[in-house]
DNA sequence: AGCGGGGTGCCACCAACAAA
DNA sequence: TTTGTTGGTGGCACCCCGCT
């Protein structure tokens, strides 16, 4: 079987990593959106696109381990499906023209958005051409949710806001606003100390990446660093939906970490944040 | 061990309508 | 006018298991 490059990682794995190939199958996905488009060309995207991103959301569990060992990725399922929901879209285009993975809570379902009923704020990755991302919180929570979040942000707007704009926080630009509320939600006045976050529908904050950045093995650390500059916001999200953060360095043993430290004394290793500057 | 069939569960919807 | 809820509705991948 044809493969991409390989190579060694610091954790003495063998990944595959993404090749300008991964880039050039979903560009072609674009194109030519169409199932015989995409079966003549399933070994692409099974080597250069499925493969990558598996390999990567395993590599990235064994470095979450070390700093945010409650997030967890697994290589069969925290990747999401090529295939749209076409359901009652208008655009029946069936494929997405990006990969993406999901890492989230350990106590949590895997799903994302209005399907997870008990979802978790997590980390994300996609890869598109010139639209690659990296992003962190939790992404249209279910009303019960959404619901656990707005109460502790009503609840604790002092801290909520310290989280999001803490400088770390800051260097994505603040929580993505594409989808706020254009006046408050029932229940919360007008006036509230929290008005500001309370109209968000979605909480999280991420950056775009270069197609450079998403190719070759500097992606791992890119990512680490990311992620862990992320982990304040996933932290305080989590906690308010009732779960738990763990303490690192149990990464063979992750079930058994579960403490419950208070957020602001996880502090990632400062040499992750090198990987970002 | 490899293959194939059937069961199971999942997927960044969307429009209409009720409620405020 | 805007938020929040509900109902409608396919197609695919994965897994298990029996068969060869």
């Amino acid at each position: 079987m044809l493969r991409p490059y390989r190579f060694l990682s610091t954790a003495s794995c063998f990944c595959v990593m993404f090749t300008p190939a991964s880039l050039a199958f979903l560009r072609g996905l674009a194109r030519h959106n169409n199932k015989p488009w995409f079966e003549a060309q399933r070994a692409s995207y099974e080597n250069d696109v499925r493969a990558p991103m598996r390999a990567l959301i395993e590599e990235m569990d064994v470095r979450l381990a070390r700093f945010a060992p409650e997030i967890t990725g697994d290589p069969k399922r925290s990747m999401f499906r090529i295939n749209r929901d076409i359901r009652f879209s208008k655009d029946k285009s069936p494929y997405k023209t990006h990969a993406a993975c999901w890492f989230r809570h350990q106590g949590a379902s895997h799903k994302v958005g209005g399907e997870a009923e008990e979802g978790s704020a997590g980390l994300y990755f996609h890869l598109q051409p010139g639209k690659s991302f990296v992003g962190g919180g939790i992404w249209m929570p279910p009303r019960p949710a959404l619901n656990k979040i707005r109460d502790a942000i009503a609840e604790d707007a002092r801290g909520f806001a310290q989280v999001v704009e803490n400088p770390r926080a800051r260097r994505f630009g603040g929580l993505d606003d594409g989808a706020m509320l254009k006046r408050m939600p029932r229940g919360f006045a007008e006036d509230h100390p929290a008005a500001q976050w309370l109209r968000y529908q979605s909480f999280t904050i991420g950056r775009l990446l270069t197609d450079k950045q998403v190719l070759g093995p500097g992606l791992v650390k890119l990512l680490e660093g990311d992620f862990a500059l992320m982990m304040p916001l996933v932290r305080w999200l989590n906690r308010a939906l009732g779960l738990r953060q763990a303490t690192a360095g149990l990464n063979a043993t992750k079930g058994s970490a579960i403490s419950s430290e208070p957020v602001s004394s996880s502090t990632p290793d400062p040499e992750l944040y090198t990987a970002v500057l």
